[in-house]
Formats: C-alpha cells, structure tokens, sequence
DNA sequence: CTGAAAGCGCTTACAG
DNA sequence: CTGAAAGCGCTTACAG
C-alpha cells in the first residue's frame, strides 16, 4: 500500500530492468519466436518482479485495434435481458474481449447519450438491444459507418445493420393455437406497444391463428400497456368494457401475463379457471406463478452467446450483406400442474 | 458503407480542415475559454461535418487516467446480481464513467483471468463480487496495489479493501425471530455453504435469535447445500433424517427457500401448513410463489448504486482507510396472503 | 536474435 | 488567443 503512489511500471521499466530494448520485450510479450529463450525467462522474470501489466489500451492505439466490443442493453432487471448479457459476456470473454456496458433504462435519449459515450471508447463493435422508440437515423449518425452493429430483438428500420431475434410471430401463433385447442374462440392479444416491431410480430402471429381457425377479432380485444407487471395489472379492466368479452389472452409477455394475473384476481376473477392466458420468454418466475404461465422460451443465454458470434465474425469478415438471423421460439406447456391457461370457455363447445 | 475501409477521422484531421493547430481543436473539445468563439464555431462546425470521434484511450495514455470501472459479477442471471449491476452502470455513467463487465459464472479460477484481462484495460478502480471459494491474496496479486478494489456482498479476509455488504447476522435474526413468533422451537438453518461469510453471518443471526429466545439449536438444524433451488429441492431429506425434527426453517436465500418449498412437496409436506420457511434476498419470484416467501429485501439496485459512489469517492481522496459499510436489510413479512412462513408448529404450545 | 526510430491520437507546458 | 514540440505505453518495419 506503500507503493500506492508510485509510477505503474511500463515496458521500458522491463526492457532497463532486463538489460534488453523495448521491441524485444514486446515480441516476449507476444509470444514471437524470435526471442532467444534464456532472453525471454530473463524478461518474464523481470515483468512479474516489477508486477508488470500489459497496457492494452496503448497497443490498441499503436495497432489500431480494439479490444472490446460494447453492449447496450435496455433493462438488466428484465431477466430475459441479464441472462442474454450473461452469454453476450461470456461468449466474448471466450474471444478475448472485454464488454463495455451500457444500459438505457428504455430510453430513447440516455441509448443516445450511451452510445456515444461507449464509441469514445473505440468498441471494436456494438450489440445493441434497441430501447423503445429508438430512432434508427441517429442511432446511425452516432455509430457511424465504421463500428459494425448487431441489433438484438427490436427491429430497427432503414439502416444495414446486422440483426438478431425471436421468431414472434410463430411464437404468438403457437400460443393462440394452444388457447384455440382450449377451446377458446374470443381471444385477446394483451399488452405491448403496437408500434413496437415485437409487439407487431407477435399480433400478426396472434391473427395468423385465428384466421386459420376462422375467428375475427374483435377490436376491443386488442389491448395495449407498457410491457410491465404494473402496467398490465392496470390495464385489465379494458379487456372487459364491451362485449363480446375475451375468455382468454394471448399476452405480449411474462411479465404482462403476470400482471394481468394479478389485475383479474382483483376483479374476482381466477387466472386459469374463469379466464385462460399464456406469456412470452419463459422467465423464472413464470414457472412459480400460481397457476403456472405457458409460455414461449428463447434461451436468452444462448442467445447472447450467439450474438456475441454473430458480432465476432462480422469482425473476421467485415464486408458482406447484413444478416437476419431469426431463432424459433418454443412453447412451454405448463397446463399440467393446472396452468393459467387451462381454463374452459365459459360456454364449452369444443370445436375441430 | 462504402467508405468503411477510411481511416477514421482524427483531431489532426479536424486541425487541418478548420485551419489551426492540433492545440486549439483539443482546446475546444475540452471547453477551455481561451478559444475565441469563430474559431470555436469553426472548429465544431468541421468536427460535425467530418464525424468525428473523440478518442478517449488516446486521451487516457496521455492524461495518465482512466474512464472506466471494472465491475466483477459472479452471475448476471441471479436477479439479485443483475439489479446490483444495473445500479453500479447507472451510477457510473452519470459520472462519466465507463462500465466494463467481467462474468465469473462463481469460479474463482475464471475470476482470476477475468481480472486480469481487466486489468490491462486499466481500470480506475474495481467493483468486486467476488465468487464462491475466492483467495484474497490472488486477487491481491491479479488486481496490484494501484487499483482501489470495492469488495461486495462476501467479505474476504486480509487484503485492505473498502467493503460494501448487507447486515446479514441482523437479517438472519429478524427471520428467526419471526418464525418463533409464530410458535415455532425447533427451526432449521437451511443452505449456503458454512465457510461464506454471508452464510456464517447468517447463521450467527439465527443463532442469536433462539438463543434469546433459549433454543439450542440440534447439530441436524444446520443443513448446508449450494445456494441454488436444484441442490436446495435435493438436500430437503437432511432436514428429516433425525429427530427431532425441525417444523420450520430459515434459509440461505430465495432461491434455496423456493428449492426447499419444492423438495418439501414432493415429499408430500405443503410449505406454509406443514412447514414454515423464509428466505433472503426478496427476488421478484419470491413474491410469486405458492405460497408466497417471507423474506429480508436488500433493494440490490440501491446498492450497485451505493458500490460506484464509494468507489466514485475512493479515486477522489485515494488515501484513508478501507471503510466498511454494512446495509440494514428488510423483512418482508407475506403472511397475510397465507405465505410459506405461516404454518403453526404441529405441537403448537404457543410460548411468551 | 536485438536495437534505434517512428508513430498511433491525444494533451500539456512553453513560446509567441 | 494560437502553434510547435514532447510524450503517454505500446508496436512495427528496418537495420544490423
């Protein structure tokens, strides 16, 4: 602690300290085979002597490189985003690379302002993970045309970008399908911003389904709330104003599918007995619900391992048309422990 | 895209357009009054029509500084953890400082190659959660003597370091004290590993609670186990092998809580009527759980919050002693709601 | 195999 | 108010 004060030590240190010039500690440092092995032990000794530490940042500089690959994430409390950060980190680590962080907190302007601190950085590239109403031109303008972007679950429009996401729509339709097979005809699609390409995707996913079943919805089954527990809970009463009512939802996700749990106990009603519904992105509390959540899994983590590979060889190959990469997404029945999406129809006639 | 082979645009690049010297844009990038404002303007001006970026590395080897913060998490996918981190990067950029992240995923030899990427990225300074079964004196040598070091949630022995952790032992007590306000005498320390810090606090605070309360505890009440649901669900049975047996526990952490609630169904016991439990650390799925867990909150967000500001004040007055600061924790009682904390002792000789 | 020299993009006294 | 020069800690041809 004494030394805390002192010069940290530098290359030039080892190269005096082991009688040798500085190009020659370099090529020890970087495993040249150039380096007579009695020269190299000497220079190794002297480095863990001194407590040598390797300043990448200079190499960086002087090689025109980086090291480090940023990651902008919207919430790291939605657990579907820790985990995809968990692989993101783990895969680029593996890699050789350090991740920059950067959360928005679901805002436009602090994604900006992130942005552009973590460009000063020099990322060698950037995973962003858009927040709500990111605006995809000055996103762009403050990326720049150098840094290679991957975009992970929101879709962002105009710009080239590499993008990486959830196959929604075939996820709403097999959740619709399932509450179908219930027997349900008067189904909502509940929660999500409907401007959001998610939220889009999985309505259309939602529709497919019915029409294939040959039911119309109904407008006032459409119900939009920020994609939260409170939210949604909030929200409830809107699946109920006019009638046909809904006896069952397909909700935008988990975390909207507990809230509307909660939001019809509320109203006396009992989540997978007067009323059937299923989420999206299978966190860990959908499987402790009471009922438990039929869901839609993506296995964040792998998808952040994933992105991270996408990212990386995008760096290997730089040029080349941007890609679209679209992961299926799979149904998690949990309608055995008595699920929330096992209620009848009120009025049963099961149909096919 | 087409120009994203150019050579990035430098502050020479900006010099040379605007007419000035290399002196006068570092100037102006970094607000000094002594720029007239033409030349400011001017400046900008080419600075906007070039598109350039400032380059913070550069500018940290020549300062001698550092704009980024290491932060060490053993695993993002624990929510506990995942909000921790999301308060340290919040805090950290609204001072202008970077995040870089570093998973452990709790081994203590990928810690150490994780500090030691980190490291070379020179760090300011280092917010450490450190993994299970870690060795001070390595991280010592990984993280040297230059760094300021903030240790959290798991104390470690011998090195100087600033500390940041919950009152665990008072937490502990709390629990136990309620569930002997519930009638319970023969109560379980359930999960953890008694050689952590956090689990030796904690059961110092149970111990103290029957103590008061003139229970001596028998040695099969002190169940270990890795604090994650699986093991917990795994180990139930130790709980059952000797008489007397407990009729309630406290456990490690949510996560155990949850684990054991499952082991005790399936061997046919309901938490909450058969058995009394509660948790640690008030987990999102804590509150959704059948039936729901009493628990001690740490609002962990609050304290990534708390870790960048004593870190924050670290690298403004360097010297001082290391500081140890210890949060109160909450109980969160979830009775009301027939939680898992609420089931009478079988003999129920209710005392006091 | 090793050394001297230039340079990555910035900042900082020091002159003017 | 502005410019010329040195230097942060590295790497990389280029000689020897």
């Amino acid at each position: 602690m004494s030394d805390s004060r002192r010069r940290r030590v530098t290359l030039n240190d080892i190269a005096e300290a082991a009688r040798v010039s500085r190009a020659t500690v370099s090529l020890v440092l970087r495993d040249s085979p150039l380096v007579h092995a009695d020269t190299r032990a000497r220079v190794e000794t002297h480095m863990r002597k001194l407590g040598y530490v390797y300043n990448r940042a200079a190499a960086n500089l002087r090689r025109q490189t980086s090291s480090s690959v940023a990651l902008v994430i919207n919430d790291l409390s939605n657990p579907f985003f820790a985990e995809f950060a968990a692989g993101v980190d783990e895969a680029l680590a593996a890699a050789g690379y350090v991740t920059l962080l950067g959360g928005t907190g679901e805002s436009a302007s602090r994604q900006q302002a992130v942005l552009g601190s973590l460009m000063e950085h020099q990322p060698a590239a950037i995973i962003l993970s858009p927040a709500e109403g990111s605006d995809a031109s000055r996103i762009a303008h403050a990326v720049g045309a150098h840094t290679p972007l991957l975009v992970f679950n929101r879709e962002l429009e105009g710009a080239g970008w590499d993008f990486l996401g959830l196959d929604n729509r075939r996820g709403a339709r097999l959740a619709t399908e399932h509450l179908l097979k219930q027997g349900h005809r008067r189904i909502a699609f509940f929660g999500g911003h409907a401007d959001s390409s998610s939220c889009r995707e999985r309505r259309l996913g939602y529709g497919d389904a019915l029409a294939a079943a040959g039911v119309t919805p109904e407008p006032q089954w459409l119900v939009e709330c920020a994609p939260t527990r409170l939210e949604a809970a909030a929200q409830t009463g809107a699946l109920f104003v006019r009638d046909p009512v809904p006896t069952a939802a397909v909700c935008y996700n988990d975390a909207v599918a507990l809230g509307l749990m909660l939001g019809l106990a509320r109203r006396g009603r009992r989540p997978g007995h007067d009323f059937a519904l299923t989420g999206f992105d299978d966190i860990p509390e959908s499987a402790m619900s009471v009922p438990p959540l039929t869901t839609l899994a993506a296995d964040p983590r792998a998808r952040g391992r994933q992105a991270a590979a996408l990212v990386l060889a995008r760096l290997k190959h730089a040029p080349g048309a941007h890609k679209r990469t679209i992961v299926p997404v799979q149904l998690v029945v949990r309608e055995s422990s008595g699920g929330a999406d096992t209620a009848a129809p009120p009025s049963a006639r099961k149909r096919r």
